[in-house]
RNA sequence: GUGGCCUUAGCUCAACCGGCAGAGCAUCGGAUUGUGGCUCCGAAGGUUACGGGUUCGAGCCCCGUAGGCCACCCCA
């Protein structure tokens, strides 16, 4: 027999831990419905040229990390695990003509995505992500609201907020020039560039600007930052996004370093860490404005702007601030019987108290009264409905576990007083 | 993907120099007939991650593989 065990980079969700993701999945979907946002769903995987035209083919994500699956033969396409929610939104944007609905879309999801990297304490191959995106609005001020929308979303889970490091990577217009500035910075100084820096210069120097290489810190201390190379047009694009956060009263610190992982971003960037935790596999969200992606995915010119935040992250984060730990709900009540083997008796009376409306467990298991009372006492129920012999009567007893007290109740009466005495605390 | 550290029961960990694999917690059962979180007693739970090698003898030493973790990388 083999022993069979979760995937790499994979992990069950156990009940408690569980209960943590479905608490956060409830905050998301509320907030996100309260800032106007529709949900939606998109497969958990899309034609492999979603991703290396959405996201970009010399990306990292999709070089070395997109979760190909494998073809069947005789089927035309290949397809790929998403890494990220977006370009599986703007494809379905395009796909189902939503140019067409009125501007600007809002639209939210939350789910599983998939990386195929090495595992690491908080990065996982499944791991999971609330996201919204915004179709059709140039922004500036949805930049702003996005970010304040992560806040508050960061707030409500329980967080403390989160450092905020907000940059403008520019666009088509000035952000060629300024790449070229910056390789140019680097080839002069190439006798100190690690050799793996010296590769990733001629593929993307822009992300030579985050390493976090001794050396390279160093270095890019002195490095051009695009902030006084924007055009007019996105220096001013970036200056409202500030007034606009300035105006909510947000804290944020701009990073003229900060560059995205993904070819898609253009002008507003931004990612969320623990408060002076800015360390690696900590980032707890990040976002940024794609206004050309969805005419790259074959839809007509339409700005768009989004952001997805780690659950796991977050989960790990409250865990790692000390945060009161979720509670699991209990049952108010566990109908226990005297004789182990008259379960028929238990199942009626907790199918009935379930009917009308209460949260109730029956003891099933064929054990001796004392051990169904000790297991709804550890588990936290609060009354106990004991089936015995006066049931001949029409009787059971309601006994209270934590006054230790109990008295015979009608059983007709049981659901209306099982009811009031779930609305007292 | 690169380098390093780690892996003993469900969990947390012991096991001398290479010499009979253990404890606590958790689980299940019992403590004279229908009543509790405590206590006492007991049971079950292991191919010491997996596969090789060295040795009279390997949880312990060596090699490989897998998984976890740390740094890099990357990001959520």
């Amino acid at each position: 027999m083999p022993s069979f065990r979760a995937p790499r980079g994979t992990r069950d969700l156990l009940p408690p831990e569980r209960t943590a993701f479905v608490r956060l999945e409830r905050i998301a979907a509320e907030l996100a419905a309260r800032y106007g946002f529709r949900p939606i769903e998109t497969p958990l995987f899309e034609q492999t040229g979603v991703f290396e035209r959405g996201v970009g083919e010399a990306t990292d994500v999709v070089e070395k990390e997109l979760f190909r699956l494998a073809p069947r033969s005789g089927e035309g396409e290949t397809w790929a695990l998403r890494p990220e929610p977006t370009a599986g939104l703007v494809r379905a944007y395009v796909q189902h003509g939503m140019q067409t609905w009125p501007q600007p879309v809002r639209l939210t999801t939350t789910g599983p995505m998939f990386r195929y990297d090495r595992p690491q304490a908080g990065r996982y191959r499944q791991f999971w992500q609330f996201d919204v995106e915004v179709f059709g609005d140039p922004g500036p001020a949805v930049d702003a609201e996005l970010i304040e929308l992560a806040f508050r979303f960061y707030a409500e889970a329980g967080l403390n907020p989160p450092d905020a490091y907000v940059n403008s990577i520019g666009d088509e217009a000035c952000r060629p020039a300024y790449v070229e500035a910056l390789a140019a910075f680097y080839r002069a100084r190439i006798h100190r560039l690690p050799a793996l820096e010296r590769q990733r210069l001629e593929r993307n120097p822009l992300r030579l600007l985050d390493s976090k290489e001794p050396a390279m810190v160093e270095l890019n201390a002195d490095a051009p930052t695009i902030t006084d190379r924007l055009c007019a047009e996105c220096a001013a694009h970036f200056g409202e996004v500030r007034a606009h956060l300035d105006a909510l009263g947000i804290r944020y610190v701009v990073d003229a370093r900060l560059v995205r992982g993904l070819d898609y971003y253009v002008r507003t960037a931004w990612e969320f860490f623990p408060v002076g935790a800015r360390g690696t596999q900590s980032a707890l969200g990040g976002g940024g404005r794609y206004d050309g992606l969805v005419e790259r995915l074959g839809g007509r010119p339409t700005p768009g702007i989004g952001f997805g935040i780690g659950l796991d992250r977050v989960v790990l984060a409250l865990e790692a601030q000390g945060a009161d730990s979720v509670t699991e709900p209990v049952p108010l009540a566990v109908v226990v019987g005297a004789e182990p083997g008259a379960t028929a008796a238990r199942l009626r009376i907790a199918t009935e108290l379930r009917a009308g409306g209460l949260s109730v467990r029956a003891d099933l298991a064929q054990r001796k009264l004392g051990r169904q009372l000790e297991a709804a006492v550890r588990e936290g129920a609060r009354f106990a409905v004991i089936v015995g012999d006066e049931l001949a009567d029409g009787l059971v007893q309601l006994r209270d576990l934590g006054a230790a007290s109990q008295k015979p109740v009608p059983l007709a009466d049981l659901p209306a007083l099982l009811r009031r005495k779930a609305t007292v605390a």
